[in-house]
RNA sequence: GGGAGUUUAGCUCAGCUGGUUCAGAGCAUCUGCCUUACAAGCAGAGGGUCGGGGGUUCGAAUCCCUCAACUCCCA
């Protein structure tokens, strides 16, 4: 006894392993097959699965599963990213509540906690997505910091450095004084804050005038270097050139002009310090002025300032307001709204800061990521994102990979005393260097000081697609050189710029080729109100939790119902609902099939309704693969579940389903099977539990067969003229039922139909069909009228003798509704081919079928008249 | 402040290079059904001035201009 609902529990974790245990998710380089590789983007080490991953991972596997099946090569390689910032963060945090501080640890004690942390709680995540049914090829698992993957980086941060790509430099960067680190922008979020706007009096050098400022930051006129105004304001003319004393401190600062400077702001006049604030550094640059720089790394004030030495930013702003205000300096406070940078990690507020950093220089790097996205040798799914690409990669910035953090990659990079710096993979190696290089041999690795600082995450995650195959430490091996470049890159747009992008540029640099040919960015998924999912919102569904409520299959469904590539997914568990329901449906079906009796009759009672589907499913399988070749899933998905639920259950089905009882024959049955193996193939990308399930079960299967591996369906010849007769005899079914329904007759009573048509030979094919879906009695034909209530399909009149009450004034005037339809829609014609205009320049197709419209509006018209005409 | 995108049914979205009375799908809603595969279901139905305005064209949801609202990215 098969159960009337589909049961996912059951099922799910018996075959997932076995695919596992037959192997069926790992390749290896077969020349005879092509390769198909996708690699994941790796998720934090530290992460655990949530709905963005259920989503990316979704895609993944349906796109893999389906070249599997089409008999690629499939590789998707999985794997996690070291994540420095965030899993130093929670090493630390972990530290803490064993009352261990991080600098009370050597940088080995610490990787030794940091490697304990990550083998413990790391790759969960990894785990999680076997309950998805992520087919990734689990012995090929990578992790950004393994060793391999460790070299990697190091070899190419010293390719970049001996290709004058990498240099060190004084740069503006955001600082976190909590942290004492550089954090990278995406790691800034800017919130809006109160603040105060203070108006301060700067005396002019040899007058009694002053100059008035507007600053949000008074705690740093000390490190003031100008003060500017632009050009042509009038206001200011006249102090082009002179000196400006800043208060307080009474230094000297010259008064400059500049277009950069906004009049109607403040006072239109604007205090230039070059050392803490990215715009006022350009400035300062741009006007050679003197950079001088007052803060400490923790954010107090240092010995420059020259007075409140010591005071925390924060304090030394309310001083220093009470200090201007008593020197009467200050002339007004405003409340003012700002924009304020603030760690994500620490929520501290960041510091524009000037220190000595390490740098990738962008400008040539990137123009081959530039071309061959715009030449569509790479192409972004949906297109709309070339766009901003452009934009963004024609603004690039040199990219800062510094980090004041111990958990990464650090750079091999080694200081002498005297600052000279040499670049080598080991100390030994930069020993080497300095002996033969500089001459320096009386030096000892004692002499040697590595930079304490790791890369940013993302100059190693830029290798991911070569690294996974070792194809920086081993350029030829036979991995890298069978699965590179990849197909197929499934992630989320925000990260574009910041990972996509970026491998795209050491692709070429480092491989002289596309690291993958198309790139699927997803949506975010957000609530049904449209908010972004977060934890402190409380609105993200737990992804195991829908797992076990809905199944595997169904919450993959659900989330690819309604996410097509590029927009945001509004999750709503209806969704899965949904899901779940489709399972449920494809699951009756086959309990249907199961349950029938065969027997052989030697002939196909169902011919018509065989032939039908074949063509149905062959167009349908034809438009599904158009689909997937414009990535467009969602799509795919939802004409696959049309095919089933609409033409294959609620028509097929009912079309060839025997009487409670009796048998089927067996050609109808062999055919049906069929039908039904070829639509779990099709669904199985979508759906890999429950189609395998049904798949093993409704034919004899051997040892290591599985659908995973069997072939996804090709589409073959359809039979167009049948699909356009068989969609008349829905439509006539489609009446039959209305009538019922508005007529209060059951579907059980049997009815008799009369058709009056110049097409007999159309309708006697699908007798036997029409007794069956609507339940006719008899079928006969007439050249004048019948009994019974009446309907049009085309120019064909049926009568459904109903035996009770003839309604004649409803359908007269259903008759009437329907002639003045027809006749609106003649006159449209009309207007149209009396156009002379139109005839001359519409294409000749378009006035054909204009001219056929019309021809068929007359017809109907009459038959309309005719009917009319003998009800009154 | 600069840039990109979006706006079509109650909701989420299709609608490709203008051409069926072109206005579509799914979900939701309403009506009637427990019809021996499925009530997680079946049969049927209603619902939109395609954001506003203007233009190009024989013809505009589709192309152009403009206004408005929303979203995202960079500053």
């Amino acid at each position: 006894m098969i159960s009337k609902t589909y049961n996912p529990r059951e099922i799910e974790d018996k075959w997932y392993s076995y695919w596992i245990e037959n192997r069926y998710f790992n390749s290896k380089p077969n020349p005879e097959k092509e390769p198909y590789t996708v690699v994941i983007p790796p998720p934090n080490v530290t992460g655990v699965l949530h709905m963005g991953h259920m989503l990316n991972n979704t895609i993944q596997d349906v796109l893999v599963r389906k070249a599997r099946m089409e008999g690629k090569e499939a590789c998707w390689v999985p794997g996690t990213d070291h994540a420095s910032i965030a899993t130093e963060a929670k090493v630390v945090a972990m530290l803490k509540e064993q009352g261990i501080q991080k600098s009370d640890l050597t940088r080995e004690e610490f990787y030794k906690y940091a490697w304990e942390w990550t083998d413990k709680y790391g790759g969960i995540i990894l785990q999680q997505l076997r309950k998805l049914g992520a087919s990734c090829d689990w012995d090929r698992t990578r992790f950004t910091m393994e060793p391999s993957l460790y070299d990697a980086v190091i070899d190419t941060f010293i390719d970049l450095y001996n290709k004058g790509y990498i240099y060190r430099g004084h740069r503006m960067v955001n600082w976190d004084p909590q942290a004492k680190t550089t954090v990278s922008d995406e790691e800034v979020i800017t919130k809006e804050v109160m603040t105060k706007l203070c108006y301060l009096k700067y005396p002019i050098v040899g007058s009694d005038e002053s100059i008035m400022i507007a600053t949000v930051r008074p705690e740093t006129i000390m490190a003031d270097s100008a003060i500017c105004v632009h050009p042509e304001d009038e206001r200011y003319i006249h102090l082009h050139g002179k000196k400006a004393l800043i208060p307080l401190i009474n230094r000297e600062i010259p008064i400059i002009t500049d277009e950069y400077v906004t009049m109607d702001f403040g006072t239109g006049a604007l205090k230039v310090t070059p050392a803490h604030d990215q715009n006022d550094y350009d400035l300062g640059i741009k006007h050679k002025l003197e950079i001088i720089d007052i803060l400490t790394e923790d954010g107090k004030l240092n010995e420059k300032a020259r007075i409140l030495i010591g005071e925390d930013r924060f304090v030394a702003r309310k001083k220093i307001i009470k200090m201007l205000e008593e020197s009467g300096n200050l002339e007004k406070v405003e409340d003012y709204k700002s924009n304020v940078g603030h760690s994500e990690r620490t929520n501290a507020v960041i510091e524009p800061r000037l220190s000595l950093q390490w740098f990738v220089s962008m400008k040539e790097l990137c123009k081959p990521a530039l071309e061959n996205v715009m030449n569509d040798n790479i192409q972004l799914h949906p297109a709309k994102f070339k766009n901003t690409y452009r934009i963004w990669i024609e603004n690039i910035r040199d990219w800062n990979i510094s980090r004041q953090l111990w958990w990464g990659q650090q750079i091999p990079a080694y200081y002498l005393s005297d600052g000279t710096v040499i670049v080598a993979k080991t100390k030994r190696e930069a020993l080497r260097k300095a002996q033969h290089e500089l001459q320096l041999f009386a030096l000892t690795e004692a002499d040697l000081t590595q930079d304490p600082d790791v890369v940013d995450t993302w100059f190693s995650s830029w290798l991911w697609p070569i690294s996974v195959f070792d194809g920086i430490k081993d350029p030829n091996n036979e991995d890298i050189n069978y699965y590179y470049p990849t197909n197929d890159l499934v992630t989320a747009p925000e990260i574009l710029f910041f990972w996509v992008m970026r491998m795209i540029i050491a692709g070429y640099e480092f491989r002289g080729e596309l690291p993958f040919r198309n790139v699927y960015l997803t949506g975010i998924v957000r609530d049904p109100k449209g908010r972004k999912m977060s934890k402190s919102l409380g609105n993200s569904p737990d992804p195991l939790a829908l797992i076990d409520q809905y199944g595997a299959d169904g919450v993959r469904t659900g989330m690819l119902f309604s996410s097509p590539a590029g927009n945001d997914l509004l999750f709503d568990e209806k969704l899965c609902e949904q899901g779940r329901n489709f399972c449920n449906k494809v699951w009756n079906a086959f309990r249907l099939v199961k349950g029938w009796t065969v027997v052989d009759t030697g002939h196909s009672q169902e011919r018509l309704a065989v032939k039908w589907f074949d063509a149905k499913l062959n167009q349908t399988i034809a438009e599904v693969l158009d689909l997937f070749g414009k990535y467009r899933l969602s799509d795919a998905l939802n004409v696959v579940y049309k095919l089933i639920w609409d033409d294959f259950c609620s028509q097929y089905l009912e079309m060839i389903k025997p009487e409670y009882g009796q048998p089927i024959d067996r050609a109808t049955f062999e055919a049906t099977i069929d039908f039904f193996e070829k639509l779990m193939a099709l669904t199985h990308p979508f759906m890999p539990f429950i189609t395998e399930e049904i798949w093993q079960d409704i034919r004899e299967r051997g040892e290591k067969e599985s659908l995973c591996v069997a072939e996804f369906p090709k589409s073959g010849a359809v039979d167009t003229a049948l699909l356009a007769d068989v969609e008349i005899f829905f439509e006539v079914v489609t009446n039959i039922r209305n009538l019922r329904s508005t007529k209060n007759i059951s579907p059980k009573t049997a009815l008799p139909l009369a058709i009056k048509t110049d097409n007999q030979g159309l309708y006697q094919k699908f007798e036997g069909l029409l007794a069956k879906l609507a339940n006719i009695s008899e079928i006969t034909y007439t050249s004048d009228k019948a009994d019974g209530m009446s309907f049009l399909v085309k120019a064909d009149e049926f009568f459904v003798n109903l035996a009770g009450e003839l309604d004649v004034e409803a359908e007269i005037e259903n008759l009437q509704k329907e002639l003045e339809y027809t006749l609106g829609f003649k006159k449209s014609v009309e207007a149209k081919l009396s156009n002379e205009r139109f005839v001359q320049n519409a294409k000749a197709d378009v006035v054909d079928k204009e001219r056929q419209k019309l021809a068929d509006a007359e017809a109907k018209i009459v038959a309309i008249q005719e009917a009319l005409a003998r009800m009154s």
